[in-house]
DNA sequence: CCCCATCTGTGCGCATATCGAACAAAATTA
DNA sequence: TAATTTTGTTCGATATGCGCACAGATGGGG
């Protein structure tokens, strides 16, 4: 079924520096054909997902729709929320769920203490999973080879000067993950900003997302995250161990 | 462009109630043939926005870029969110934006200070905007005539017994918010819930958004909210009067 | 246990909607 | 103003999706 899937990778084109596009710059983003833009974008817009002005396309918040339909895909923002709100409260930082797609982590929730990081984190957001704590714990949990492709396949950009950006570093630094249960990242996302995340299993033992502990590199040092937080962490770790699907 | 479009509506069957669907399921869901289902579910899931395990479907988390490409449509989430978290620091209290999209508002930014309401609100949630502070103020910058439509093709259901449902009513409160510029819901969208909203106009005067703040009834009579925040509300509403598009 | 009733998933021919080259209109430059 | 590039739209050949009809699964009742 063409129609759909070109209509989805045409949706995917609009990003934030490009929120207004005619058709030809839809066009050139995503390699099809003007006249199949159009189609796309007119249907688009026929079933309110788009507004039209002539000139210059843009979406409408009919789109988000879609989204949400997914979030409610899943049963874990609504198990996690509570949990996570008393969480940030007791410890005083924020925290968050994510899950993987691909090479990219997805947050699925979030209880934010104070803003920690420059760009502001929502359900949606994403971020690369190869140097972000929730990333390191849910890569862990793959099959090596696979994670081994994936980084091969994909750009790891330095974010700072901290990132670690070879695929082998990465891979050994994984397996150390895997085998003490949780990730620290110390400001290889972001400067100035730490880290802690454990898995969140289900009861048969697969690891289903990421919870994390994010706070100001000025607050504590990496050493101490684990001591500090961890504890409070796996609580909330054993505690969904039953209530996870699959 | 049909299959667009019925792609769409499929994604759009998927909720909190119905996560995994059969291809019938979803054809009595969407009123679509079974055949037309199944073909749009099985490009839905070859472009790696669904699971296939033989039997049900089920949406990835591919999907929410659909909606993340929606909310980068508009600066106004990244513009805003900042303010929330000030706003919400300063007062105390949990503060919210959200956008009208026919009869319902969608939330796009959120700064929550304490869980006030029952469900966990994100930002692409949505509620009824007939009895909502944020609704309300949006409604009002509409033309009457649009918005009488509106509220007599829609379901107006008493979400409390509090709710105004009736439409003569409904249009008369829009009318005094109109003029004094602000709306206050007490318990109308659930019980120990109250609100004060404003709207957030553009330099041209366009009503762009709302802006709010919830509370526990417990913490303030109705009548004293808008003496206690309005000024704060209103401090964001004029910075942001510039910086709005439109 | 078997049969029938019902529901679900899937191949196939026909009709229709989609593709993309070619055309027209507009914007840009000389 | 005319040449040139870019953008939007049209239209016929053809591939694509539509939905009927069939097969397989399911499950209740005799």
């Amino acid at each position: 079924m063409g129609g759909l899937a070109k209509g989805l990778r045409v949706i995917e084109t609009f990003t934030a520096e490009r929120p207004r596009q005619s058709i030809s710059e839809v066009s050139a983003a995503c390699g099809m054909d003007r006249a199949t833009v159009r189609r796309c974008l007119l249907t688009l817009a026929q079933e309110g997902y788009a507004d039209y002005d002539g000139k210059f396309f843009t979406l409408t918040p009919r789109v988000l729709r879609l989204g949400t339909a997914c979030l409610a895909t899943m049963p874990l923002p609504q198990i996690v929320q509570p949990m996570l709100d008393a969480l940030s409260e007791a410890i005083g930082e924020s925290s968050s769920v994510s899950i993987l797609d691909g090479d990219e982590i997805v947050y699925v929730a979030r209880a934010a203490q104070r803003r920690v990081m420059s760009i502001a984190l929502m359900p949606g957001s994403r971020l690369p999973a190869f140097c972000t704590s929730m990333g390191r714990v849910l890569l862990a949990a793959r099959p090596e080879a696979e994670v081994r492709a994936l980084l091969e396949s994909t750009p790891l950009p330095a974010r700072t000067p901290k990132t670690l950006t070879d695929p082998g570093a990465i891979l050994a630094e994984l397996a150390r993950v895997k085998a003490q249960g949780y990730a620290v990242i110390d400001e290889e996302v972001e400067l100035g900003l730490r880290s802690l995340a454990v898995p969140l299993v289900s009861a048969r033992g697969r690891t289903i997302a990421a919870l994390n502990v994010g706070l100001a590199a000025s607050r504590m040092e990496a050493g101490a995250l684990a001591g500090h937080f961890l504890p409070a962490l796996q609580e909330v770790q054993a505690r969904l161990k039953g209530l996870l699907p699959g």
